[in-house]
DNA sequence: AGCACGCCGACT
DNA sequence: GTCGGCGTGCTC
């Protein structure tokens, strides 16, 4: 086994296959698949991951491995195989699936430089460069406008040549210990022949001696209010050595978490959790959907099914929603295990983000609490996947390889035979409807752990308000519950459902309305900087004072943004402390913790805010919640809109009311006869089930049928319709099932984004076993043209959003 | 992707 | 001549 198949760093359609290379003498024994080295790749080196060994090769002017980054393989033989089946299954490039399995720092930086081989004169230009230096950073040359001929000749001649380096971003931390070099004997000799004068020194030597494990420098120091140069003396007289040590930083002080144990379970909670506890004792894996209302308990079945895996020395994956990753949901999983716990949230630095991932690569940890990419975390042995509140979109990546988190845990339960766990109160369609099939094992949870009825739903209709000239965004309802809730002491939450709905400046003369140069999309309005910015492309400018169109000093903002609404209710309550969250509000690290505990510690009596707050957020202290336009993203063109609103209300509304106090919503809509928010309020999600798929049915969409999304982008806009029009074609000529339907081209609902234009075709069908693989041939029609006209086509095998 | 090589037009 | 721009093809 002389030879390497590697996979390298090279994100290109030609180069997505394994290059082989000889294997020296010296990585015979250490070089394992799984792990990343350098190789050298056409001129240059560059990083590759190890996927397998082999004796012989087809190809033969192969070169050898240049160096071996890890000691141990960063990927798992499982990891190569699922990062394999990712790539394939979202028609991505192998070594895009096995970044998106790594934290950032493990991938490699490229750098260029120069170094002069001998004395002989180079041109001035170089000469001054150089400036006695043997090596110079390529980027120098560029930035001294130095022409590439010159080194041309320079490195044709032998005077100079290119280097490539690969360096890894990793940065390890160190602490440096101090511990005795000798036995204590021999220091206590030392001891007594030290000079009385070098009292320090002696206390030093003496602490050794009576305790002789080593001890971090920081702390000795500070214990013997002394200097570093009492340690240095003694090393050099070789009685102490320096140990550096490698530190994990650890976002979170695990002794900080108060302990608890494992709950009663509720007889509900008991009949959901034992074929779970089945799974886990047979090593069988089965899909299993909780569905429970809101503060059924659901976490507490997890915790105590993950019990049950550590118990039997087997490992846990739980994913949460990126943005409900709460210090509150923290501090119950590590409230229950303690320092066995690895959080992987994108809040963390990168190189918090690593010392988590290597507390689980080093099997430190036996738990992983994380958002959508946890669920690649390196456990060789795992006994439980658990996805909480699985209808969530943030586990469906948005950017290659654009996978569904919770298919790829089903994935990894299958090799693991292990149960996968998905949790919700409002389970995705496909979700539910698999369960109703009997693919996954359905468990339902009616019934609240406290037996508290869930919080009472008034929908106001905005349409009578406007009738009774009430023209503000606060119905009179919500403004005397939200005074009287003041007035008790109690707290509100204000939801502003944002999505589609964003403060843009029109004209009030013309209707012009100031649009992105670059996007066909309106500019939506920052009130703290005074700016028009695009929400997909940044471009930023001045609020105008004039119609850019016809002149008129009309202009005005619409829409409503969460400042506007702060504005309106401060005059509107005067008496009521308002905080507002949202993106400008929580930009920087920390923002979003801080807000929480403010509001926690009732700084403020209203938290206004947009999705952000809607999700796993418990105060004890909210009685009233407000939800302030419930249909604003009802007519976006989505199929999953009414699924989306449904889901929303009956979150937001089970933040009221969770304790002693009872709790009130109120949902204002322009549409109260909706049926996803008519069946929020009564919190049917059978109802609203049956009712969307019927829609779904009637329209062919999901879980009726399965979708591919194939985009296609170019700065001219006929030559992206073509190219789609062509696509389409091949679709229409490959597909085999009779009620399989191509759509389009149709341009995308933001045509125009970055100067590209885009448009897009859509597969709908049942049963279509080759369809990867015909899109896959398709598309590589057109590498040529991605790769010299800069066209771009991306697929989505499983859209989640189409807008 | 990134790089070298080679062909072609333009310019000291 | 020779500099520099761009199209083409290759990378174990």
């Amino acid at each position: 086994m002389t030879i390497a198949n590697v996979i390298v760093d090279v994100p290109a359609s030609s180069i997505n296959q394994t290059f082989d290379y000889r294997i020296p003498e010296r990585f015979q024994d250490v070089l394992e698949p799984g792990m990343r080295v350098i190789v050298p790749f056409g001129p240059r080196r560059v990083m590759g991951y190890v996927m397998g060994k082999a004796s012989t090769s087809d190809y033969d002017k192969l070169k050898e491995i240049a160096d071996v980054l890890d000691l141990v393989p960063v990927l798992t033989d499982e990891l190569i195989d699922l990062g394999k089946w990712l790539a394939e299954k979202t028609l991505s490039l192998y070594i895009i699936a096995f970044q998106a399995m790594l934290p950032q720092v493990l991938k490699a930086n490229y750098k260029k430089e120069l170094e002069r081989l001998s004395e002989a004169p180079l041109p001035d230009q170089l000469e001054t460069l150089f400036a006695g230096r043997d090596f110079v950073p390529y980027e120098e040359l560029e930035s001294a406008g130095i022409h590439y001929h010159q080194v041309q000749k320079a490195i044709q001649d032998g005077d100079v040549s290119v280097h490539y380096l690969v360096k890894s971003k990793v940065t390890k931390r160190h602490v440096t210990y101090i511990k005795p070099s000798r036995d204590i004997h021999l220091l206590e000799e030392a001891y007594q022949d030290l000079s009385n004068r070098a009292k320090k020194q002696k206390e030093l030597l003496a602490h050794f001696i009576e305790q002789p494990e080593e001890i971090a420098l920081n702390t000795l120091l500070k214990h013997f209010g002394t200097t570093r140069s009492t340690v240095n003396a003694l090393v050099e007289k070789q009685l102490l050595e320096i140990v550096k040590k490698e530190q994990y930083r650890n976002p979170y002080n695990d002794a900080a978490f108060e302990q608890t144990t494992a709950l009663e379970l509720t007889e509900q909670q008991e009949q959901s959790i034992e074929p779970i506890r089945q799974d886990i004792r047979m090593d069988h894996h089965d899909v299993f959907l909780i569905h429970g209302v809101t503060g059924s308990g659901k976490t507490e079945i997890y915790l105590q099914a993950i019990q049950d895996v550590i118990a039997k020395g087997q490992e846990a994956i739980v994913l949460v929603p990126e943005i409900s990753l709460t210090p509150q949901m923290v501090r119950r999983f590590k409230g229950r295990f303690g320092s066995s716990v690895a959080v992987m949230h994108s809040a963390l630095s990168n190189g918090e983000k690593y010392d988590e991932w290597r507390r689980i690569h080093q099997k430190e940890v036996q738990v992983v609490v994380g958002a959508r990419s946890a669920v690649f975390a390196p456990f060789e042995n795992l006994g439980i996947i658990i996805i909480d509140e699985e209808h969530e979109n943030s586990y469906k990546q948005e950017d290659q390889p654009r996978y569904h988190a919770r298919d790829v845990a089903i994935q990894r339960g299958k090799t693991h035979h292990c149960p996968v766990v998905l949790g919700s109160a409002t389970p995705a369609l496909e979700s539910y409807a698999r369960a109703q099939k009997g693919v996954y094992q359905l468990a339902s949870l009616t019934k609240r752990t406290n037996d508290k009825a869930m919080p009472h739903v008034d929908i106001v209709d905005m349409r009578s308000e406007l009738h009774a000239g009430n023209r503000s965004m606060f119905s009179r309802d919500l403004k005397n519950k939200l005074e009287q809730c003041i007035n008790r002491g109690e707290q509100a939450v204000l939801l502003l459902n944002r999505r589609g709905y964003s403060t843009f400046v029109m004209c009030r003369e013309c209707g012009h309305v100031n649009e992105c140069p670059h996007c066909d999309i309106a500019l939506t309005f920052h009130k703290n900087s005074n700016q028009l910015k695009c929400h997909y492309c940044s471009y930023e400018e001045l609020v105008p004072t004039r119609c850019p169109s016809c002149n008129s000093d009309l202009i005005r903002f619409f829409g409503t943004g969460t400042q506007r609404i702060e504005e309106a209710l401060t005059q509107l309550i005067p008496q009521a402390r308002v905080l507002r969250m949202d993106v400008d509000t929580t930009r920087r690290k920390g923002a979003h913790e801080k807000l929480l505990n403010q509001f926690a510690n009732k700084e403020a009596d209203i938290l206004l805010g947009t999705q952000m707050i809607a999700k796993g957020l418990d105060f004890e202290n909210v009685t009233l919640v407000g939800v302030l336009t419930a249909d604003s993203m009802l007519h976006l063109p989505d199929f999953r809109s009414a699924e989306k609103t449904f889901q929303l209300l009956t979150q937001v509304s089970g933040r009221a009311g969770r304790h002693d106090l009872p709790g009130e919503v109120i949902v204002q809509t322009y549409t109260p006869e909706h049926y996803s928010i008519e069946l929020a309020s009564q919190y049917d999600y059978l109802q609203f089930y049956q009712n969307e798929m019927q829609m779904r049915k009637k329209f062919q969409y999901p879980p009726y049928v399965f979708l591919a999304l194939i985009t296609v982008s170019h700065q001219n806009h006929a030559t992206v319709v073509q190219t789609t029009q062509k696509i389409v074609k091949g679709l229409w000529s490959h597909v085999q099932e009779e009620g399989t339907v191509i759509l389009g081209p149709t341009p995308s609902p933001i045509t125009r984004v970055k100067d590209r234009y885009r448009y897009q075709c859509m597969v709908k069908y049942k049963q279509e076993p080759n369809l990867r693989a015909s899109i896959h041939q398709i598309i590589r029609q057109f590498d040529d043209q991605v790769r010299k006209d800069d066209l771009q086509i991306t697929v989505d095998m499983q859209p989640y959003q189409l807008i």
